[in-house]
DNA sequence: TGCTCCTGATTGACCCGTCAATCGGTTTTC
DNA sequence: GAAAACCGATTGACGGGTCAATCAGGAGCA
C-alpha cells in the first residue's frame, strides 16, 4: 500500500492523477453515483489504470480519507503538546479542520460526507481512526478540567462530541450551499465555535 | 398518497406493515444496501405489494422522514410559543430529538444516517424541511438575543448549527454503538447540551 | 342459501440497465 | 528483451421496477 513508486523521469504521476480526479468527481457526484469510468475520464487515463494503482473504487476513498484523517490526528496531538492555555488548544484543533476546508474543500466535502458521516459504509470501517480524533479533543478537554481551566461536572467525551458536531455541522452548511466561503467566515467561524463551546465549559 | 383506504375487516394495515419492516432493513444494512426483497421478506408481503402502495424505494424512506420530521418541526413551533424561558425553549427542541431517539432508536438511526446526513442524497432531496428546523432554532436564539437573555455578538444561524450539530453528533455517537441507552442517560445528555451551549450563549 | 360476477389486493418471475472488475493485448522505459 | 505502465472491450453479477396471473371476499340476484 506504500509503494507509491518513485515515478519514471517526466512522467506525471499518474497515481495522484487519479486520487485528484476522483476527489473532483466524488465532491461532484457522490462516492456511489460516480463509476470508476468517470473517475478515470477526469484522470484523463484508461479505465483499468485506475485498477493497475488500486484494488477497488474503496481504496481510492480510503486512500484519500487516511491522507487527510492523519493529518489531523498529527494536528491534534501538536496542539495537545504545546503549553498555551487549552481553550487555545481546543482553538487551534478546531483551526485545522476549517482550515483544511479552506485548503481545499472539495476533499473535506468528501470525507465529511462518505466517510466521517456515513455510518453505514465507509464510517463503520474508519470507525477506530475517526474516534482517534475524538478522544484527542475528550483529552483535551480532560487536561483542561483537571488545571481548573473548565468546569468538571462535563463527560469531556461529550464535550468533545459537541465540539466535533458543532464543527461539522458548520462545514456541512458550506459544503451544502457549495459556495465560495470568504477568508474572513473562516475566522469568525472559529472563534464563534471556541467562544460558544469554551465558554460553555467555562466553570461557574 | 393519503388513501390509507378504509382497511377490509379484520385485515391489517399492509402498509404500515411495510414502513415498519422498511425502518427495521434500513437501520440494519442501510438504505443503499437493502434490497426491496429484504423489505418485503421483513414484512412478510410479497414483493410486488411494495410497488403497489409505494412508488419506488425512494418513497418508502421519504415518507418514513416526513412523518417524524413533521413532528420535530410542529415541536420546535410549539416550543417558540411557550412563555419559557429561552433556554428552555431550546431545552425542548434538544428534549424533543432525544426522546423521538429514546422513542424508536431505529427510526431515527434512519432519518440520520440516510437522510439528515446524506448530502448526496437523500439530504439534498429534504435539504428545505431539514432547513426549516435550522431556522426554527435560529429564531429562538435570536428571540433570546432580543431579550437579552443570550449575547448579541453570534450569527443566530451559526448557534443553531452548532446546538443542532452538536445534538446529532450526540445521537450519531449512540447509533454507531448501538447499544442500549438507559433513560439517565438522555436527561443528562439534553442538561449537558443546554448547559453547554446555553451558558456559552450568556452574555458575558 | 347458493350461485355468479366483479373489484382490487396480492403474488413473484422476469426484463433490462448498470457498473465493478477482469483480462489479453500494446506501448513505453530502462 | 523484459518488466512495468497503460489501454479499453468484455464479462457477469446484481437489483430495481414491471406486469400478467391469481386470489379473496363482497354485492347482486333468484
Amino acid at each position: 500500500m506504500e509503494q507509491r513508486a518513485a515515478q519514471r523521469s517526466g512522467a506525471v504521476d499518474k497515481r495522484r492523477q487519479i486520487l485528484d480526479a476522483a476527489v473532483t468527481v466524488f465532491a461532484r457526484q457522490g462516492f456511489h453515483a460516480t463509476r470508476v469510468s468517470d473517475i478515470a475520464d477526469e484522470a484523463g487515463v484508461a479505465y483499468g489504470l485506475v485498477y493497475h494503482y488500486f484494488n477497488s473504487k474503496d481504496q481510492v476513498l480510503n486512500e484519500l480519507f487516511l491522507e487527510r484523517w492523519s493529518l489531523l490526528l498529527a494536528a491534534i496531538e501538536e496542539a495537545e503538546k504545546t503549553d498555551a492555555s487549552h481553550r487555545d488548544k481546543l482553538g487551534a484543533c478546531a483551526g485545522f479542520i476549517f482550515e483544511s476546508y479552506r485548503h481545499d474543500p472539495r476533499l473535506m466535502k468528501v470525507i465529511i460526507v462518505e466517510v466521517t458521516r456515513a455510518a453505514n459504509s465507509f464510517g463503520r470501517t474508519h470507525l477506530e481512526e475517526i474516534r482517534r480524533a475524538y478522544a484527542g479533543i475528550a483529552r483535551i478537554v480532560a487536561d483542561g478540567q483537571e488545571a481548573g481551566e473548565f468546569r468538571a461536572d462535563i463527560d469531556p467525551r461529550f464535550a468533545s462530541q459537541a465540539f466535533y458536531g458543532a464543527i461539522e455541522q458548520l462545514l456541512t452548511e458550506w459544503i451544502f450551499d457549495d459556495v465560495e466561503v470568504a477568508d474572513a467566515r473562516f475566522e469568525e467561524a472559529r472563534n464563534l465555535l471556541v467562544t460558544t463551546i469554551c465558554d460553555g465549559l467555562e466553570p461557574r
